[in-house]
DNA sequence: GTTTATGCAAAACATTTGCAGCCTT
DNA sequence: AAGGCTGCAAATGTTTTGCATAAAC
């Protein structure tokens, strides 16, 4: 079953309606599951597909699609939600590097991880939600152009 | 030197102005170390000292001393910054565990977060911030709460 | 005396909500 | 007919900005 289909069956089985807009949202975060998407971003691939679609509906659907546990939702840094289809869904475990300059998001994975997740479930009877270590800091490409600057003055 | 002497002297060499605002200002975010402050937390606080500095000011202030280094600053989860002394001034190395119900914060240390700091930056040239890994998910007292919402049901 | 900082109010920004009309069953 | 769902516009909450006044060096 492929991504897409398993999750419209997780709506279908919720209390929540699968409305043709909610379908057309999901296409999109299937489609960029590679991506971090804010709302906003969102909201604009969707204007080429459907522009008949209000921002309102895409808040809405994201609320819910967080609620049934398909989207992952973290606010990195500027206060922007960004949304990015779960673990569970896209088979892939990875944590974040997030740039405190140019706000992009890169992703990361090593066994690292895993030993503090133990850790921090252990010791602090904390349960981390799947993919969202953050690790706030400056990219290579925005410390490269720092220096550049430096060298400049 | 103490923690607010040495600061006082980091603006001072700056470009900006050691006014009695920003000394406040300093004032309750050296007495409130071990805290998270977000701009209108500190700016409550802030009222019962001196009820005539502005929140703008607030907000410039922490600005500056962001700029200079002196706090750190991140968005954690629910799009409201939180403010606090960089690891240089307040001599504590830690990281955050993040609360995505209560948005509590909670620090943490261990030395597996400096091997992750020395991996990351070998590996993806990325320069970590001090105290900015941010782990997100469910604490303790919150993970009990739904726990105890399931048998009551 | 010039530059920088402040306070207030208004604006900006992402996000949420109220509500009337709309589908869907 | 009743329910949730949508789109629009208005409201919200945090943060930023314009501007006239005040303070700092």
């Amino acid at each position: 079953m492929s991504i897409y289909q398993n999750i419209i069956s997780t709506i279908q089985q919720s209390t929540y309606k699968l409305t043709p807009q909610r379908e057309t949202i999901l296409k999109i975060l299937v489609d960029n599951v590679n991506e971090h998407l804010s709302a906003e971003e969102l909201y604009f691939i969707l204007k080429e597909v459907n522009p008949d679609i209000g921002l309102a509906t895409v808040y809405r659907t994201l609320d819910i699609f967080y609620e049934l546990k398909i989207l992952e939702k973290i606010t990195f840094g500027n206060g922007i939600a960004k949304y990015h289809l779960r673990q569970t869904f896209n088979n892939s475990m990875h944590h974040h590097l997030i740039c405190t300059r140019c706000h992009n998001i890169d992703t990361i994975s090593n066994p690292i991880f895993t030993k503090l997740i133990k850790y921090v479930n252990s010791e602090y009877g904390f349960e981390v939600q799947d993919n969202t270590i953050a690790i706030h800091g400056i990219c290579e490409e925005c410390k490269n152009n720092e220096d550049l600057n430096n060298e400049i003055r």
